[in-house]
DNA sequence: TTAAAGTACTTTGAATTACAAAGTAAATAT
DNA sequence: ATATTTACTTTGTAATTCAAAGTACTTTAA
């Protein structure tokens, strides 16, 4: 299959916003929804939305709870998404680099 | 700005099929629609609709014409085109890279 | 004490995008 | 003559992206 091939690059990660969210989570254990926000410059819904989708997608694991009596959703990398987010980057390097 | 804001990445270039037509597009002169179609894998209407895209964003340049009676669309990168995709792949590597 | 404002999200709806099926126009094969 | 092939383009629809609005609290102000 030729570098080229478009289909190669993983359809979930490559999106804009869930790449920036996989490229932060690599970087860290975990990090909180608005770290998350924040760092990717997100809406709350967009941020949602698409962590929503890694989350069934397996890419990532939620804990939520509580503390100072207030929600806290803490992300990070499953394994599967780990794997796949390095799979994608190969790809993606072999693409752009001439 | 943070390297991990997702809007840094330029959305016409970083769609899949666009993103391998342009590294397609730096590593040669000029390309044939059929060439482009077989190296990146897309269908006819998909190929099509991504290349005027990419024409209407000044990052590519076409001559179409007949040769031996068949009709030929030859695609090239533009100089802005060139400058829009290291620009990308600067950002994108910044991003991707710890 | 209760009303208003904030926080941390989630849901919803609308606009945009991506894609392939269908269409066009010309050439070639049967 | 008719069918098929080639090189595309146009069209319709399904999926995606996004922010505005909504929810369920908590905190602050009056």
């Amino acid at each position: 299959m030729s570098d080229f091939n478009y289909q190669q690059l993983d359809e979930i990660i490559h999106s804009r916003i869930r790449l920036a969210i996989m490229a932060m989570l690599v970087t860290v254990d975990e990090a909180e929804f608005t770290f998350l926000r924040e760092k990717v410059n997100a809406t709350d819904g967009n941020l949602s939305t698409h962590l929503k989708k890694l989350e069934e997608s397996g890419y990532v694991a939620v804990s939520k709870s509580f503390e100072n009596r207030k929600p806290v959703s803490r992300y990070m990398l499953t394994k599967k998404g780990r794997t796949a987010f390095e799979m994608y980057v190969e790809r993606l390097e072999k693409l752009i680099k001439k």
